[in-house]
DNA sequence: CTGAAAGCGCTAACAG
DNA sequence: CTGTTAGCGCTTTCAG
């Protein structure tokens, strides 16, 4: 057996094709028996339309790209499963697409969409991203895009984030309340909003409690594992050794956990941490790992939401609105 | 600007349709000259084909399901990872759909599919997964399905796997090597082949070194991590405590060290750990984690190879093979 | 209540 | 070398 097609079972009941295709979508026109009959048969041959004919006459293939940096990573990953659950009830379908933090892999990814291959599009721009002509021209396009967690400012569309500045100020306003004076700060890139959003917190956390904001304290890491265990472990082996570290990415746990221990410096004796992160594992680590944990599902969620009220309307352009989802800060044993 | 077709371009150049997409097709039948011309054109109003269109027409959407349970687990992310990066390098797109270990969930997914959503298929199968008509009905629709990790032995398809049953072994090997003479087992599904795999290896292992196997140290886990939690602390608080536990899966590490911790009883001292996992981090859990670590992001590549090859011979029917990829023992300090 | 026919955007015979 | 035409499978007027 191929592929079932409306025809198909036209022939098969000896009616035309338009009324299957009135039966099968329930239409008020077409009588109950009939509908039965239609029913049945495509029960029975396992009738599935084809989802593409439909969208060529429709102009809607129930299918949203999601385009992030990387799904190895425990943020985007529940980020996903957040998006996934609210879109399936829709009917719609997730489209993956991984830019690997470059800039140009972004840019054709959302040029193909211009296409029309999906219905709208949740994004979480780039590191490279700083300008936002790509995405305008895809939103020219009629297709919607809502940012979440990574939002480019410059552009003006829903966006789904979570409170970067204040985790910032929260994180190391913590630290300092724990009796840390000499707070450094590593982060992952210069022009991404959420990141120089935190590192703002973190500036205005130190200037309120009169503390000293030094260049020398913010550490610029990158993609590279080594590079990143390099770049902390100097930072660790200087003559003014840090007494506390915000880690604004969950991937630079991992250096400072092995730098400590290469070093054998105790936390939080020696050096109070505390980390954005979303990773489960926290708990498990020795010691346990304080974090800013986003509501990364919740974000998830939220963004669908958002993108799916906006192919509703369609024409109806509602206001680009910006929700906000706090992050928890949970003390556990690294920031002693 | 709204959709820039084909016919747009058409009516600009007072060009048919057809040369037109010839034209964009590089076809020989066209002069330079117009090629040149229609190129020029398409960059210029930023034309992009429409995806469906094309589909509709040539019968396939360029586009690879991914039917998973989870995206939340470092194996499926890193898999993904290993699939996107041979998948896009032939214009092909990813669909997930996550089944939430549910049967219904992978019934309904695959049942879509058989409308032509998706040209081809890359899974893993649920926890409940026992019997795989629903998968048949999708093959016999000419849609190929390639299993990687999870395989349904039953289906006969290609099959992209890690060797589970020696990994077992070899866990369970090393654990003996380091004096253990009570080995728990914690494994999550009854029905899984590669559980099942890796628990043969484990029991295997016992008797080939003369060591009883017993019901008892075989435990139940599920999907619950409170229920987990619960499992693994009565299974250390039995008089008879195992001196070495055999994860079978990743999110089991987390119960672990957590009753250790709880029941102060030490790791590797107390008790011995190897765990199958993915998880970067475990060379930072204190001790760090000895892991079976399967080659995820290979999986996923050579799986997504062989979908592609399928697809492009079609009807050729090559017989279908079996791929293993051997897993990795990395010993770290847990097993001591 | 049912059917005929047009057409979504693109491709591929087949003619010119 | 270029154009005409006939669909892919489905939805949707518009007639019967």
């Amino acid at each position: 057996m191929k592929h079932v097609t409306i025809r198909a079972l036209a022939k098969e009941l000896n009616l035309s094709v338009s009324t299957i295709s009135k039966a099968l979508r329930d239409s008020y026109e077409i009588s109950e028996d009939t509908k039965k009959r239609v029913l049945a048969l495509a029960e029975r041959l396992n009738y599935m339309p084809n989802p593409y004919a439909s969208s060529l006459r429709g102009r809607r293939s129930k299918i949203i790209g999601v385009v992030i940096p990387e799904v190895a990573d425990s943020f985007f990953s529940l980020a996903i499963n957040g998006i996934e659950s609210v879109v399936k009830e829709q009917g719609y379908h997730v489209l993956i697409s991984l830019t690997h933090e470059r800039l140009a892999n972004e840019q054709s990814i959302l040029h193909e969409f211009q296409g029309g291959r999906v219905d709208g599009v949740l994004m979480s721009v780039s590191r490279e991203t700083v300008s936002g002509r790509h995405i305008r021209d895809l939103m020219e396009k009629e297709v919607p895009v809502v940012f979440f967690d990574r939002a480019l400012d410059e552009v003006e569309t829903d966006k789904v984030v979570t409170n970067d500045f204040e985790s910032g100020y929260a994180a190391t306003q913590h630290l300092i309340s724990r009796g840390c004076k000499q707070i450094a700060y590593l982060t992952i890139s210069e022009n991404l909003s959420i990141a120089t959003r935190r590192m703002e917190g973190y500036l205005k956390a130190l200037a309120d409690h009169q503390l000293r904001s030094s260049g020398k304290n913010i550490v610029q890491c990158g993609t590279d594992a080594a590079f990143n265990y390099k770049q902390v472990k100097k930072l660790l082996q200087r003559k003014k050794r840090p007494d506390g570290i915000v880690a604004s990415v969950e991937k630079l746990a991992t250096p400072v956990y092995q730098a400590c221990q290469e070093l054998s410096l105790s936390i939080p004796g020696d050096v109070k941490v505390i980390c954005f992160s979303n990773l489960e594992i926290a708990t498990i680590l020795q010691p346990s790992l304080t974090t800013i944990t986003q509501p990364a599902f919740e974000i998830g969620k939220t963004a669908a939401t958002v993108l799916l009220r906006a192919l509703d309307k369609k024409r109806g352009k509602p206001a680009q609105q910006q929700v906000i989802i706090p992050s928890e800060l949970i003390a556990r044993e690294s920031s002693g």
